[in-house]
DNA sequence: CGGCATCCGCTTAGATACTG
DNA sequence: CAGTATCTAAGCGGATGCCG
């Protein structure tokens, strides 16, 4: 089960639709634009499964054009500090593995 | 380039190497059994490719039978913080999830 | 023990078209 | 705008066999 939300957690593309929420409420095709190379598909089907557990809340504005905001619940806010933790050690340590992979190539 | 370290760090088996090396070096095998379900062919590919990124040194001890040992480099040791925080909250919010999965199958 | 090479099925995700 | 449906290829990963 712990195995299972590690998956969750550590799918492609939840990384980054949980940092795309860290500001408050997106609208999807908003979203998709902040998501670089997601596909329309793929973000409903991770939306889907986020909010199926628990981690973004969706609401439906009935008005045409429909409007629909995605937002991370209270437990999807508990996520986004160790994420960003993740996303901030990307962030100083890109030249270093970039370095790592120049030598390794090397030899 | 931040993208391809995230997708690094979110890949499906990432997270549990770094993990499984939280304690120091750990032989091949030993890692096989540490990590439920990974194969033979999926350890030495995500092995290599952390290596390659420089965050686990492998060492090579040339006896017969030949043994090697692995452990997280100095910059792997560094991302081993973000990654136990994650780990962390998967075991705190088991049952949240769970919770959350009940209900949105019964709706 | 710690791999690498090959084969192969099956999922996954991208592209495309369509809808309320 | 925010999806759903369908098709297809690409590749991920498992199984197996062999090797130093």
């Amino acid at each position: 089960m712990v195995r299972e939300i590690l998956d969750l957690v550590g799918d492609k593309w939840t990384l980054y639709i949980i940092a795309a929420l860290k500001e408050g409420p997106v609208r999807f095709n908003e979203m998709r634009r902040r998501i670089d190379g997601i596909s329309q598909r793929m973000l409903t089907i991770n939306l889907r499964g986020l909010e199926r557990d628990g981690l973004v809340k969706r609401t439906l504005f009935p008005t045409i054009p429909p409007r629909v905001d995605y937002e991370l619940t209270e437990m999807g806010g508990t996520l986004l500090a160790p994420v960003m933790a993740l996303v901030t050690w990307a962030n100083s340590n890109q030249e270093n593995i970039r370095g790592a992979r120049v030598r390794y190539d090397a030899s």
